[in-house]
DNA sequence: TGTTGTATGTCAGAAGACTGACATGAGCAG
DNA sequence: CTGCTCATGTCAGTCTTCTGACATACAACA
């Protein structure tokens, strides 16, 4: 419709699609996390806490896609308030590991739910086909555009 | 692998592996536009203003998934550098149409080849079924967030 | 007419994330 | 043992984006 060869087309372009989708499912992320007062990369946290009790923060960043100084400072509010746990020594190298509370477990488990809500919703319009796919489809995009990411 | 019934398997769930991939996008065009001295936002305005020309700063904002805030400090810069110009008065409304000047539009061309080629290595690693149907899954995700989360 | 609602541009402050930099600890080659 | 590399934690500063707020402009309607 707006496209001759040369640039994108928007409306077409895969890449452009991709950060539409991320962008929506972001704000429908926030919108349902805010009662709890939790951020996206806070959710985040705490779920990869709860399958991967024991990680440390570097292994949290790469988890979240962030840096480790932003997980860090996340780490530190959240310890200050009571949802997480960091070991005072490192019992190899540097890497502190970190586990929720009993009170982080309560709050991860009214997230998770209202995130699951989300993630029914996002699959709600898809075909049992695409519902198959659509994982499968991701992946792949991921490996190809890590090819020669990392390998400068 | 870790799931039992409550809580997100972060390796399986479509909503993480949305992230995971945009992440990994975003990585991928920081990289590949950093050469150019542009951000993705500052890209993605001009490649909106190629498509669309005289789109005002909150059309633009909307096309590139930012506030109108965000996208007016972007532009502010972008028209003290050259790259675009914005009319001073208003022909309709408080609206102010802006447009590519001639180094934009270079700017642009060399970024967008740039940008094409990360697109391209992302659907390099996909089937001919799934290239043609990746489109359509993802639309159809963002038309099911959106359902109910601009009507409170 | 004037009132109400919606959309826009813009300023100011706050929050989140990033880059840069430094020190520490582990592993490995020499 | 020593030097090198790599991963980690952390501090500091900067940047980008967001939220909040206000004024303006048009449209719809009583």
């Amino acid at each position: 419709m707006s496209q001759d060869g040369s640039g994108v087309d928007l409306e077409t372009s895969v890449g452009y699609l991709l950060k539409e989708a991320s962008s929506a499912l972001r704000l429908a992320m926030e919108e349902v996390l805010r009662p709890f007062g939790m951020t996206v990369t806070h959710y985040a946290c705490l779920e990869l806490l709860a399958q991967r009790p024991g990680s440390s923060n570097s292994e949290l960043a790469r988890g979240a896609f962030v840096t480790r100084q932003s997980m860090n400072v996340l780490l530190q509010a959240l310890e200050q308030d009571g949802y997480v746990t960091r070991a005072k020594e490192a019992p190899v190298g540097k890497a502190l590991p970190t586990r929720l509370t009993s009170r982080g477990r309560r709050s991860l488990e009214m997230a998770s739910a209202a995130v699951r809500s989300v993630e029914m919703r996002m699959m709600a319009g898809l075909t049992e086909t695409e519902r198959s796919n659509v994982a499968g489809i991701l992946r792949s995009m991921v490996r190809s555009l890590r090819q020669s990411d990392d390998t400068p």
